[in-house]
DNA sequence: AGCAAAGTTAAACAAACGTTTAATTTAAAC
DNA sequence: GTTTAAATTAAACGTTTGTTTAACTTTGCT
């Protein structure tokens, strides 16, 4: 699927305003004022309002996508978990009003046009994170009985728990403005993960 | 403040809607039905649609407070940690969709007249969290240099996305039921959680 | 140049929204 | 029993909502 240029200053505003007023809070006219087009221009292109979600969704599935199959080319285990970490955390960074729309909508939206496809991508995240962790108890690091899906719950949480609170964290962390909060989330959050992830594995009993 | 047996119909309707469709999903008029009032009941009550989500949070605050004052009396730094940790998993799963409002709305509405009481608890629960890794490194059991924030986190964070991904979580973990649900939470995962801290604390480096 | 399709617009549409009104019923006080 | 306040109702209020219309402009093709 293609869009040109108008429609995606569209699809651009409406992530903008999703992301911050959430999508029943967000009016067509409202997009059309923040991408700077005629109101009637949203149905035109993407017939509804809830089609131009479905399409947004649609549109932005290969940004969700995170790339981890270079996995197997590092070393040991635990040099796996800190590289998996990194591109968790830096694609996810990048595209944090992507997560907030997600994160919202896919609660109150309870059956979503393209969950299935986030789905697929999550199940395969999932198995990537298997296979570090069946590669680290073959090397003898890791221990066994632990969980991939809640290993995957507490590394996306703690990351969407920085982006639902980011007023609340950046004012505790004494954190001053929205780029230094992301340089945060870069290398401390992502530190804390690693460290917690490789503890966890490691950890007897 | 003190509520009257309708008043509370609706704080409870309000809140059932607010956590499956949101704020801005819900009309006054879905309230009114859910509590079985009239529609005019909820703004000679609340004043306005506003005020009701402001009077809820109030209502609700005692119930985001969790108790966990007689940690001290127990034993062991790491009997601490499973101590806390239970104590905020059942707070939190009892108060299911209290969590899922605060969690949705704090996100969209950039001010809260309430957020202030919310943020006095989250100070207080980041000091039982600080005392308790400064009991556990006084007693030579954990490692120092471990952020409360990033802890408190981490518990929170991983416990949301449990209540945000219930459909997928619940499908890939082949539970049948909402209450088998209830009861994963308050067993596998309040047990993940506790290990996860306490491997996080006597993390080695 | 002429024509058909696509793009663009302001205006209007009905429905839903939060809120208010005015009339009526219920409850409490004297 | 009468009076006064509180509770409750159906109806209407003016806006805003998502969407459609109909007229107009631009574009691309022969």
């Amino acid at each position: 699927m293609e869009f040109n240029e108008k429609q995606i200053d569209i699809l651009l505003a409406a992530e903008r305003l999703f992301a911050t007023k959430g999508f029943d809070g967000t009016s067509v006219r409202d997009i059309a004022q923040e991408a700077n087009v005629n109101v009637a221009m949203i149905n035109y292109y993407f017939g509804s309002k809830d089609k131009l979600l479905d399409t947004f969704f649609e549109w932005r599935v290969p940004d969700f996508m995170i790339n981890v199959d270079e996995l197997s080319l590092v070393g040991s285990a635990l040099d796996k978990v800190d590289v998996m970490v990194d591109r968790y955390v830096k694609s996810m960074n990048s595209h944090r009003k992507l997560y907030r729309v997600i994160a919202i909508e896919s609660t109150l939206k309870q059956r979503m046009l393209i969950s299935e496809a986030f789905k697929k991508l999550k199940i395969h995240n999932l198995e990537v994170i298997a296979s570090i962790i069946n590669s680290g108890i073959a090397e003898g690091v890791f221990k066994t009985g632990n969980d991939p899906i809640l290993i995957h719950s507490m590394m996306m949480g703690t990351f969407m728990n920085f982006q639902m609170n980011q007023v609340f964290l950046q004012e505790q962390l004494g954190i001053a403005d929205d780029d230094g909060y992301g340089q945060y989330i870069e290398t401390t959050l992502t530190e804390f993960i690693q460290k917690t992830i490789k503890a966890l594995l490691t950890y007897e009993k």
